[in-house]
DNA sequence: TTAAGAAACAGAAACGTTTCGGCGGAAAGT
DNA sequence: ACTTTCCGCCGAAACGTTTCTGTTTCTTAA
């Protein structure tokens, strides 16, 4: 149905090598060269990029796997690193695994199948051994936000420990002492170090830290929504809560709207992530924000640099990028000394 | 490098065709059905997705173009679809186009170019040009959310119309009549229904519209903010609002919050899109609904039943579905009378 | 004018799979 | 006993490119 380049061969009387030429931008005599657009434009000719695939051992696409679609942060990132990639002639294949491994890892294999010249990953779980199969044929794996074991290669990580540090040291800083968190999973990366955060701002200022006073949420809405709920009702003498990712920030607010409970008169706040959901609530919240923009910036140019590049030679020159994350002033952090 | 089938034809001492069965779930002699199975682990085996999408001529993928990655109602609708396409097999290409119809022809394109099965497009302008080469091919084409001239196909869409009319009937039933109204652009299919719903209610309740109670951003959070800060200014009469996606509701928020306007007291509110979002407003806003998810699943079907189809025969057999919206009550309006 | 060198072109082979036509042998029917 | 049927298997051809190896044509300088 569709033309191919011998069709245009034909109708141009031309060979084949030299149709594959002008559309690679070599040099074709100015009169051929108009023959062949003139075919092309006739016979809507447009390249065939599987059987291109299939020559030159390149697909010129990448794939993505990462937890939630339906997760900003994840979209944040991808939308940076997406622009990127197409300006540079890669499509980008995005699987969405639901934050479960196993699907996680059949992604994975999809992909590998499809002979994606790259892969970038949020992993799921702690292990890498989903990855096997790209690290075996020595195609660039970079992995993000997560830190994961059993597995070489390139890494762009946030700071989290700093970022929770940060965060509950501003809170101990205005005469808070009894600060409620809301984690994520314990098998998590971000989580681990963000609750890691939270206990070393606590444990600088003397404060032993209380495992009353925590709550593992799995970095949705209605976690937050559950989490805040018993962190009221189990603590009385709580002051001020610290919510560890953007979801559970918004089911947070959720939870103390439905409780009654006001921010910051009842209880100071500070939550992750979202600029513009900060400034939606009311008073503005204060939180942590992550540089997603420049996540996804530095994994695309990381990947493409693997990619142009024959192999990387050295074993272990992998890169290991580390972000920093700002604190991002709002009015729901009440002053109590 | 990576194995192919005629490696582990030369390792078990079997033909091509056998191997090839065998993959494609045909019948092979148990005892050979060993052998393969244990040069596919040995060779670490997987079958090279390029080649066979040459050969079929079908690559199990389809596409998908969309405005803004970085949109709730997008992310929605893809989330669920992706999970259905990915449990009959095919993967999924998203493209964002930035909103950009240039960007938007080039990565229709590029899909074509990939040759997709089939491609899913949420459309930025309003005509179908950019998908010329697809409907030539009589490749299937479902377009979601916007109606645009010049090209027959199958759409899902939702009745906007109705949605805006009975959430500013809404307003009108509880006394409000000098109503402001945040659209989308001029241009857009869902822009102009959700405009002239508003419009018909207003009418049906004999109340003449009023120009300067409309206006029009392009479906971001600042334009929503802008548009609240000009309605309010120039309108001191106004007592509610209605806001025509979640972007722009949260844009209002975020504008009413920082200029100290208080919903309801102030000014009653109707926004569109996220229930979280509504929840986690103080107080709870009232919004339209979209089912996304919906929208995601008959996207889905009805891609998978064209690609699976030789090719649809009729001509104009093209299905036109539209969905309902719910109105979802808060406490975001006051009632006047 | 001609030889040499470069530029433009042509044809065939290859990429890894599926599929078509055929073939041998075992089971089933006469 | 024989044909017939069917199953499992094989090899070759094809899908639409790129690329390698030559061949032809054009330039240029002696």
């Amino acid at each position: 149905m569709a033309a191919t380049i011998k069709d245009i061969a034909r109708l141009t009387g031309l060979g084949l090598a030299t149709i594959s030429s002008y559309i690679n931008g070599g040099n074709v005599r100015k009169e051929n060269k108009e023959k062949i657009e003139a075919a092309i434009k006739e016979l809507n000719f447009e390249v065939n990029e599987v059987a291109r695939g299939l020559k030159t051992k390149r697909t010129k696409t990448v794939g993505v796997v990462i937890p939630e679609l339906n997760n900003k942060f994840c979209t944040d990132i991808i939308t940076a690193m997406e622009d990127i990639l197409r300006n540079h002639g890669y499509a980008t294949i995005v699987c969405d695994c639901r934050t479960d491994r196993e699907l996680e890892k059949r992604a994975v294999e999809f992909l590998y199948r499809k002979r994606v010249d790259g892969i970038i990953n949020m992993p799921v779980g702690c292990d890498g051994s989903h990855l096997d199969c790209f690290r075996k044929a020595n195609i660039p794996v970079v992995l993000i936000d997560r830190k994961i074991n059993g597995i070489d290669c390139d890494y762009v990580l946030v700071d989290n420990l700093a970022a929770a540090k940060n965060a509950v040291m501003s809170l101990i800083g205005v005469g808070h002492s009894r600060i409620g968190m809301i984690g994520g999973p314990t098998d998590i990366y971000t989580a681990q170090e963000r609750l890691l955060g939270y206990k070393l701002a606590l444990m600088e200022a003397g404060i032993v830290p209380d495992e009353g006073l925590i709550e593992h949420g799995d970095y949705t809405i209605n976690s937050g929504v559950h989490c805040i709920e018993r962190l009221i009702k189990n603590n009385p003498d709580m002051t001020a809560v610290f919510v560890a990712n953007y979801e559970m920030t918004m089911g947070a607010v959720i939870g103390l709207n439905e409780l009654g409970v006001r921010i910051p008169d009842d209880i100071s706040f500070i939550g992750f992530d979202s600029e513009e959901f900060a400034r939606a609530c009311r008073p503005k919240l204060t939180i942590v924000t992550q540089p997603t923009a420049e996540i996804g910036k530095k994994v695309a140019e990381i990947i493409l640099q693997r990619m142009e590049k024959p192999q990387a030679a050295g074993p272990a020159d992998f890169k290991l990028i580390k972000l920093q994350t700002k604190l991002v002033e709002g009015s729901s952090v009440k002053r109590i000394i």
